[in-house]
DNA sequence: CCCTGATTCGC
DNA sequence: GCGAATCAGG
């Protein structure tokens, strides 16, 4: 791919909005993060501040005021995703923080632990995110589900079963997904 | 192991 | 100028 000043003005937008090299790359497509960073340092433009190695992972310190019924064995662990979109000429940054218990929901009828989107963007995925699609891809609120999933496979635990389950096994499941 | 950006250096 | 390889940190 070939760094015409289209796709510069696109880098430098980005780089300015705090997509990361990797996201970057992904949106202006046949280039690697790399190569993106490696754009940046030519353009000389500004790093992104602490000198020495990394960069901030911003972390949100927002407390939930639910008092939604814990689940009993699913509370250990807690993600921290910074979101950054494309929304038309903007970026829209969202800091999502969720526990464990609050990325599970329960499906009445079954005994079954459906996780909750995290909602990424196509860009977003990855080779181990869920990329599962929900919603009407010809509406806004459309996105994959972006669950971790185990071992590279294309879709969480539970989109798996959905997935792969023969038809009379989903008829429940469907409604839900 | 996942991710991040920074730097180097052969092309 | 380019970017893969490598380094360094979280």
């Amino acid at each position: 791919m070939n760094w015409t000043d289209e796709r510069v003005e696109k880098l430098k937008r980005l780089w300015s909005e705090g997509l990361s090299a990797s996201q970057i790359a992904a949106q202006l497509g046949g280039v690697s993060r790399n190569a993106v960073i490696g754009k940046v340092h030519r353009l000389s433009l500004p790093g992104r501040a602490k000198a020495g190695g990394t960069v901030a992972t911003g972390r949100s310190t927002t407390k939930r005021t639910t008092s939604a019924p814990r689940a009993p064995n699913y509370a250990s662990r807690v993600t921290t995703r910074t979101v950054a979109r494309a929304v038309g000429a903007t970026v829209m940054k969202e800091e999502i923080e969720v526990d464990s218990f609050q990325e599970m929901e329960y499906v009445p009828a079954g005994n079954v632990v459906v996780p909750i989107s995290r909602r990424l963007a196509l860009t977003e995925l990855t080779e181990r995110t869920c990329k599962w699609p929900v919603g009407d891809p010809l509406k806004e609120d459309f996105h994959f589900c972006g669950c971790d999933s185990p071992d590279s496979s294309p879709y969480c635990n539970y989109h798996a079963r959905l997935a792969y389950q023969p038809v009379h096994d989903r008829r429940r499941a469907a409604a839900r997904a």
